[in-house]
DNA sequence: CACGTTCCTGAAAAGGTTTCCAGACTGACC
DNA sequence: GGTCAGTCTGGAAACCTTTTCAGGAACGTG
């Protein structure tokens, strides 16, 4: 049914191997040649089947990305940079959404891996044993890696990874909080077996304690408005004069909750979330949040992989040739991204 | 490098259509032998590579989704539908963001048609000739069609869609503001080119004239925060007493500006959404909206297609065998989901 | 014991592409 | 004119599966 090369063989009057040549390397074929197989291509809507060339040339050019939840509105946000900038070089993106289970993401992930040629895995929920295992698997961490793995969101060695600098966030909107007055404030965690929940907890205790201050910890909650409102009365029960919250979601949760117990905010608490989605500027009182450079962790994934498969095809001569001591050599990459805090207005002055 | 179906066979000692017999039905061969093979293709890890598999089956199992722009919280509501469903039936998702550009999402189908099964195009931006020729293309339309396209949120024959009962949520949300005394209605409308918006209005110009109602049409926006903000002010200047927006986006967009004019929502004028993305409920005031069944048209969607799918590999034993009169056998199929209006607090007695 | 069935297995072809290798042709140079 | 290098082309193998077809074994029946 569809046009295949040797339709267009047969119309242009020349071998498969020409038109395979006119199409993929233009300058191997004479001039008249190349436009005849161009134009039989053409006319007979002819694309190669990507799954055949597959086969052969060992190169999907398909990457597979796998997230938790699509539902969260931080993850559209990475997939759409990671979706643009795949494109540019003609890579089609396979899409996961897990549920959160990591059961799930690691069936998923060995079902897709002979369909990709590299996975960029989004805050994967697996067990830092089960993704190395899943990786030896694929081969992604032996030397010739086949299948690669760039994480995002999380480090796990051995892979290389792009992460948000959530301790400089943090460190900022501690100090941006000790600025107002505050001396006690609360951190409302996300899932426990989150690696951010837990690399968001780190920094915040390092800079709370820097800053001789008290952090009180509030339970673990699941990542979503909901698990936010479930625990606001909670913090509002404590002695914390702020909050802050595992992600923006969760503020977003305690925000409302607040309003509804007509808690004000920032007069009585304010509250710190953690992304910068789209909204949160726009609820009442607009929310200060620590923003994450969503964009850049997709393109900078992505850059990541894609050198990682060039790499591969041709292991011996680098994009830069200049020498590389052997600790370079001998990679983990890992590459962390800028976080900013965006002040907003849900704080302010701690109450006396 | 990875295990194939030959190194089972030599592992199992069978030959290699032992192997994928024993593997794709049990049934058909030995138990003695079944358990050899499971053995050994456990113990290599051996997965069929799906693009040999599709090369001689012709299916890929994979369904391709199309989408104007992911950052428009509507979508990621429905492809995760999508993706579960999908999964549900051993369909993997091919994702593509089309940026709002019709001529990437042309080209964007093209370069997939191989590769998938199927198409979901949700809400689609190119013309309808476009998107037929393109269906011809594909053999879509054809007697025996060859990559089906289900459309999402847009009707365009000859293709099978799933829809938003626009006309009806107009229907409630007028009933709902005539009932607050509102004579005087605005609608901010989406891109000229959206079917869902020229649905929409059509929907709300049918609902204000039976209800003996001015509508006042503000001009085309993004459908975006900013497109809602950029019209806010013309919406407060005119004499409207409550505005629909062809989306939430654009309703948030508006509930922002009028904040910052200081413009009570919903004392001087009311506003009403539709979608019911995300967050509408947590914004101040609460969004009174229309509510789509996102998961509902994700899942429709993916059944649609997958019947298609099914017919096209036994054209001749459908599902229901009771015989079908004519008109039903000549499709189109095309389902339309129920809206549902939501109210909150964004909405309000007309002011006198 | 011969025959027909049934059940299981292996060889081989097919699917669409790319790549390797060898051959044909051109033109230049001795 | 003969040789050589260089350019272009076609044939065939290879990638990994699935499926078809035919053969072989086991079994039951007449």
């Amino acid at each position: 049914m569809a046009a295949t090369i040797k339709d267009v063989a047969r119309l242009a009057g020349v071998s498969q191997s020409s038109v395979c040549r006119a199409l993929a390397r233009p300058e191997q074929v004479r001039p008249d040649t190349r436009e005849r197989v161009e134009r039989a291509a053409r006319d007979l809507g002819y694309y190669p089947n990507r799954a055949a060339r597959g086969l052969i040339t060992g190169r999907t050019c398909n990457i597979g990305v796998v997230l938790p939840d699509l539902a969260n509105p931080f993850f559209p946000s990475v997939v759409k940079s990671i979706q643009t900038h795949a494109r540019r070089s003609d890579y089609a993106v396979f899409l996961s959404d897990t549920d959160e289970d990591p059961a799930v993401e690691a069936s998923l992930i060995r079902a897709l891996a002979k369909q990709v040629d590299g996975f960029l895995l989004c805050s994967p929920r697996a067990s830092d044993e089960e993704l190395r295992a899943l990786g030896d698997e694929l081969g992604a961490t032996s030397g010739e890696p086949r299948t690669p793995i760039v994480v995002l969101n999380r480090r796990v060695s051995p892979f290389p990874s792009v992460t948000a600098d959530s301790a400089d966030g943090m460190r900022q909107a501690i100090g941006h909080l000790h600025a107002l007055g505050h001396r006690r404030v609360a951190y409302v965690a996300g899932p426990r077996a989150s690696w951010s929940n837990r690399d968001r907890l780190r920094g915040l205790r390092s800079a709370t304690a820097s800053y001789d201050m008290e952090l009180i910890e509030a339970g673990n909650v699941a990542p979503t408005v909901d698990g936010g409102a479930a625990v606001a009365d909670l913090v509002a029960a404590s002695p914390a004069t702020a909050v802050i919250a595992y992600n923006d979601l969760v503020a977003l949760g305690l925000l409302h909750r607040f309003r509804a117990r007509d808690i004000g905010v920032p007069g009585r608490i304010s509250v710190v979330g953690f992304d910068d989605i789209l909204l949160s500027g726009l609820v009442v009182p607009p929310l200060t949040t620590v923003a994450i450079a969503k964009e850049e962790i997709g393109r900078r994934g992505v850059e990541l992989l894609i050198d990682l498969l060039d790499d591969r095809r041709n292991p011996n001569k680098r994009e830069n040739p200049r020498p590389r001591n052997e600790r370079d050599d001998r990679r983990p990459l890992h590459r962390r991204t800028a976080t900013q805090l965006i002040v907003r207005e849900s704080t302010g002055p701690a109450r006396s």
